[in-house]
DNA sequence: AGTTTTCAGTTAAACGTTTAACCCATTGGT
DNA sequence: ACCAATGGGTTAAACGTTTAACTGAAAACT
């Protein structure tokens, strides 16, 4: 069988809680011991059992990751790019994730998710918003939580945000700079924190420039926030004649229908329309003119995500960090000076 | 502390090795006794440690998934959409994946993955074409592995294949049956397996056509398949004046190029140039036109080596199956009938 | 010199399962 | 009536670590 701490004692003539000892870089061991035993594990090339060591120390070097079912296999990846952030750090940090998905739905008394009840993970990242229930059922095992783009309404916990307003901000200012005064605001399912705050940053901006916000050109109602959302609020934007020169929408999604819907109506991106999105779709590059955008570090949240999960395991009692993370405008051919021909 | 297999013995008033066999459904219990314990498990919601389980019983739960680095941090998804998949299987068969990425040039005795040494996984899924020396190191601690989109040289092993000379001979028909007869063949890295065989895919279809294969419009040395790829690859192909018809590129990152080209050089695709990728990229729809391809089930091909990893836990001296997945040809506007106005 | 500290390591219990070996009652066969 | 077989469970060892408590020797105080 595998070579055990048994079989390094034996040959560094030493008892088993030594080899242990040295492991765990113990003071209490002279340098000469510890060099044999040291010497020992080379030459066996001995690795502790992750098993027998979770066993008695509660230390499973897993990390837990949920992603709720329709945010793992809807065909945007946003999440996903979280969770392989958060991979590409785990590496780093000599932890595994444990990826689970649960149910939207999840009902207060659903069964937790599988690594939970079998205590294989020494703390948990949730991706997203998730189901009130679930959390509440995860707080009763006292583990480290931290959310990523999502904070639940009750609870101190560790959280990687987006700074979506300074994104708003941003977006809006690009547009106002460029000479616009018209600016369209476009999003779905308005009600989403992101969203909402995507929304104020544009309003923020607006009254900064000393420009009152005209509820006719902001749309917030597009059934999703998708690309047919985006495609049906450009229709009904344009059903009557606009003065709008520009049009931030909520996300790139938004702004792929919108884009579509101006094409077929021959109107000219961007000396007609600018046009700016939100999110920074690996799409937007191929699109014709390529979509200006913010673009968000999907991976870097992972990163940051895992970042503060091994900081709460190390120091159990520490005070929920947030992290905002910035956004950066990414101006693209999609955005152009007001009257330009270019 | 957390409830033990010894609480719920207690309340079953059994053995705690009588709730094991339960668990396990041994049928050495009586169905009156099973109840009870049963019962006293749901009680307690009990769920077995699975660390405890994993140090006598050697079942970790645990799959590894291994990606080189290369492999794993490039902007095109492909592999680690395949791991999604993997991941979407390994949810139904009650196991979790532990991923890690390997050196592109991991030497002989270099570290093998943590979790192999740790003795952590049950199982190795690999993905893509991985390093001699690992898979030797694999080797000797006798643990069965799954290959995915790579076939090692050497040994018998379990493996998932894309179709690729299917692919080939598609694509070409596909081009053929719109009554091109100039068919150029756009490809790099023509070593790689794959590529090799969409090329043979190529000339098998052009042959059964009856039309001899021109290397004069047949290019394999682009410095890499990629974008740039294609774009030099198209701008040689065009140089000269020629009378093709129609591209078939080995990759859509490929003909993204050579469509970039294309579009510079005023050339209308599809009615002067049709033109065909492989892969079936998220990119393809924001195309203008939208690419004509042949779509690779990533996911799908994750989901087949998880089940083939399963059946080879399940009964340890399987022959080593091969699964070939079929590819499928998607048409869209980037490919039109000879001559057509459309 | 006697007592306390410190140092360097060992002993042994504990972690929560699984499973081979065992045991005791019945049942069945002759 | 005796023995073997069967059914239904229990006992106890084993898995490979960690770590609190202990030990014995040497060093450091009074």
């Amino acid at each position: 069988m595998a070579i055990t701490i048994k079989d390094v004692a034996r040959r560094a003539n030493v008892s088993p809680a030594t080899v242990s000892l040295v492991i765990h870089k113990h003071k209490r061991i002279s340098d000469s011991t510890r060099a044999r035993v040291l010497q020992a594990i080379k030459e066996l090339n001995y690795h502790p059992s992750r098993s027998a060591r979770g066993l008695v120390s509660k230390q499973s070097g897993n990390i837990g990751f949920i992603l709720r079912d329709d945010h793992f296999s809807r065909s945007e990846p946003f999440y996903t790019r979280v969770f392989l952030g958060t991979e590409f750090q785990a590496r780093d940090d000599e932890y595994y994730i444990l990826l689970t998905t649960v149910s939207s739905n999840f009902q207060k008394g659903d069964p937790l998710p599988r690594f939970v009840l079998e205590r294989n993970v020494e703390g948990i990242i949730l991706a997203g918003k998730v189901p009130l229930p679930l959390i509440e059922g995860l707080a009763t095992h006292d583990i480290p939580l931290v959310f990523v783009d999502y904070y639940p309404p009750t609870g101190e916990y560790p959280a990687v945000m987006i700074d979506n307003i300074s994104g708003g901000v941003q977006a809006t200012s690009h547009l106002l700079e460029l000479g616009h005064r018209r600016i369209a605001f476009v999003a779905g399912d308005i009600d989403h924190p992101s969203i909402t705050e995507r929304f104020q940053g544009y309003k923020i901006a607006l009254e900064k420039a000393g420009i009152s916000i005209d509820t006719s050109i902001t749309i917030t109602d597009a059934p999703l926030p998708d690309r047919k959302g985006g495609y049906e609020a450009a229709k009904k934007l344009f059903r009557k004649k606009t003065d709008v020169t520009a049009i931030f929408t909520c996300n790139d999604a938004m702004a792929i229908g919108v884009m579509q819907y101006l094409k077929e109506q021959k109107i000219k991106v961007p000396t007609q329309i600018s046009l700016i999105g939100f999110d920074d779709l690996e799409a937007n590059l191929m699109m014709d003119p390529p979509l200006s955008t913010l673009r968000v570090p999907k991976e870097d949240m992972g990163i940051q995500a895992m970042r503060l999960m091994v900081e709460s395991l190390q120091n159990q009692k520490m005070i929920p960090k947030k992290i905002l993370i910035p956004v950066q405008l990414i101006a693209r051919g999609s955005t152009c000076k007001l009257n330009s021909d270019t």
